[in-house]
DNA sequence: CTGAAAGCGCTAACAG
DNA sequence: CTGTTAGCGCTTTCAG
């Protein structure tokens, strides 16, 4: 490990001199030739900053806490913190992630990321729910993620569920679908209100009148197939969006049972969790796909911009639409859905 | 943040004495009742020591690097980050995770791990394969999970694939079955060899011999459904090993062809990958779980104690064996396999 | 038994 | 334009 003072010494100038050189602080404070060799040196010795010790001195660390529960045992989670951590490499910072099991150890890893001198926190749930931020975060940096303040005190980043039904129901409205169905979920989540919006929304500016008969809100299991059974019966859909895959895989069910196939009898959409298992299983369906990477990349960027106080606009990252391919189309079509940014009181 | 040179003043002592007592260095260099005070107003502060200033000193950050390709995409690294997160925790070390992809970004990411002062690395592939260690990773601790030096220079810590088979098969073989087939792996896979020799001599053990014909290495899509068919038709197995939920699907497609009712006129054992899928969609299905979590447990603890230099015995991890429950449960029935951990020629 | 002093690598006033 | 100085919080000799 080389440090400043080996460059000073190999150079002939002092440890502080260095200092600004090599943190571009030496317009017109630094002569342009001395400078010039100092970062020949460096270079040509390999010299690294010691994250460390500028941390020590300057109190920020260019570390970033990202908590979240079961952060490892869900597929969700991953493509967050994918995207959170392409960002935080790409400005320059690292991410350390603790998972919690609810409130029992999350206060201690909080504590824990806050004794390594993190710059900010990003505070993840699972699906995006009404969350009470934990007190101990209340004085840091801190964005949400897939989740939202009740207080909206803090900034989040959360999918546009509207948006994600608005577009799905209107590719079953392009794709020639007369009675179109929306296998929702009967727990309360913030996504529901969202989609259910969305879908209605869509029918409507098709020219279509929402038919509430064609809604079915469902838990899981048992009861919901024959939810969703009787809805077959009785409206004959031959177009569903579906909440999730899970929701998904009643149609395909029902479908099966009365002798249709999806993809040329009707058309279903469903918003996916398990990707993996929708390729696998169900090359027909055409899934949503939820923007965890992007969820978490965008977080990512929000966090520092509050961090370093500045705008990132000059800071490009990765697309987050896609072109819809067609409804009846073999392979698996995918629609990338657009994230909404929720202001924040404080400042 | 309370430092010692707080404590120092409220006490009265020197910020030396204070480091001594709270790093427990004081047996017999400090007063007992001053080491009394101190930790008391130590505590009634809640002082916290900065583990980047200690570092900067040491040289010792009681960080770990943990390394993996796709560490975020696949519900498999999910569980090895998360008992490596948790046996760091309890040991009082902090987890640097970076993603890779390929050895495209792999040398830069472990770079900025270095930089950071990571005291040893673990380096982790999504599936037991031989493997070549990145030069850059050569001078530092290592430990390999879920992978195997080629060169058998660093320790690693794997999957017994040889029992996980044994077991699977003996299960079947306890729960009366005649004909047990086996569902391999055509891809070259470490997991392959050892599943198939458990295989075997489970059978063996079992007073049974071996047939050849019983065994079917497939790949996957419309040739492995048509391999298993044809073993259905041409051996009609009553039991199942299958490398993964995958090939143990095919099984189920299958039988579902044939009108046979898994757990009831055959019984399958399938290695698991998905978990939540294999639970949602096929409850009868018995599954082995793969120690995912405890291979990062045991890598953390394996890899402090090289870096520590010591017996990690007092350390208590959590226990990877479970009883089995009986075959034809209805609720999934896991088997949790056992760890191996392969010596290392350097020490 | 305890304290003073040095220093880990770096930054930031302040002199010169 | 450049160097000196001080110090971030902690550990570790080495004197006393």
């Amino acid at each position: 490990m080389t440090t400043m003072k080996e460059i000073a010494k190999q150079t002939g100038v002092s440890v502080s001199t260095v200092s600004l050189v090599l943190n571009h602080r030496d317009e017109g404070r630094v002569k342009s030739e001395i400078a010039a060799t100092i970062r020949e040196t460096a270079a040509r010795l390999g010299y690294k900053s010691n994250p460390l010790a500028r941390s020590l001195r300057t109190g920020k660390t260019r570390i970033l806490g990202f908590v979240s529960e079961q952060i490892a045992t869900t597929p969700y989670a991953g493509g967050i913190i994918l995207g959170a951590q392409d960002a935080a490499s790409a400005l320059g910072y690292m991410l350390l992630t603790v998972n919690t099991e609810g409130r029992a150890n999350e206060d201690s890893e909080i504590a824990a990321l806050k004794r390594y001198g993190v710059d900010g926190f990003m505070y993840a749930k699972m699906s995006n729910r009404y969350t009470d931020v934990p007190d101990v975060l209340r004085d840091y940096p801190l964005v949400l993620v897939d989740a939202t303040d009740r207080e909206g005190s803090y900034p989040s980043i959360e999918p546009d569920e509207f948006r994600i039904a608005y577009d799905a129901t209107s590719r079953l409205v392009r794709a020639g679908c007369e009675r179109i169905a929306y296998v929702g979920c009967a727990e309360t989540m913030l996504a529901q209100e969202g989609r259910l919006a969305g879908y209605r929304r869509a029918l409507e500016d098709a020219g279509r009148t929402y038919d509430e008969s064609l809604v079915t809100n469902v838990f899981n299991n048992g009861p919901a197939l024959q939810a969703v059974s009787d809805l077959f019966d009785r409206k004959r859909p031959d177009g569903f969006f579906c909440f999730n895959d899970a929701r998904a895989w009643y149609v395909y069910e029902c479908a099966a049972r009365h002798g249709l196939t999806v993809g040329r009898d009707i058309s279903v959409v469903g918003v996916d969790n398990h990707r993996v298992f929708a390729e696998t299983f169900y090359p027909q369906l055409t899934t949503v796909e939820l923007p965890h990477y992007e969820m978490g990349y965008w977080s990512t960027m929000k966090l520092v911009s509050m961090i370093e106080d500045r705008d990132l606009a000059d800071f490009t990252p990765p697309t987050t639409t896609a072109p819809l391919p067609p409804l009846d189309t073999p392979a698996p079509a995918k629609i990338h859905c657009t994230l909404i940014e929720k202001g924040s009181v404080r400042d």
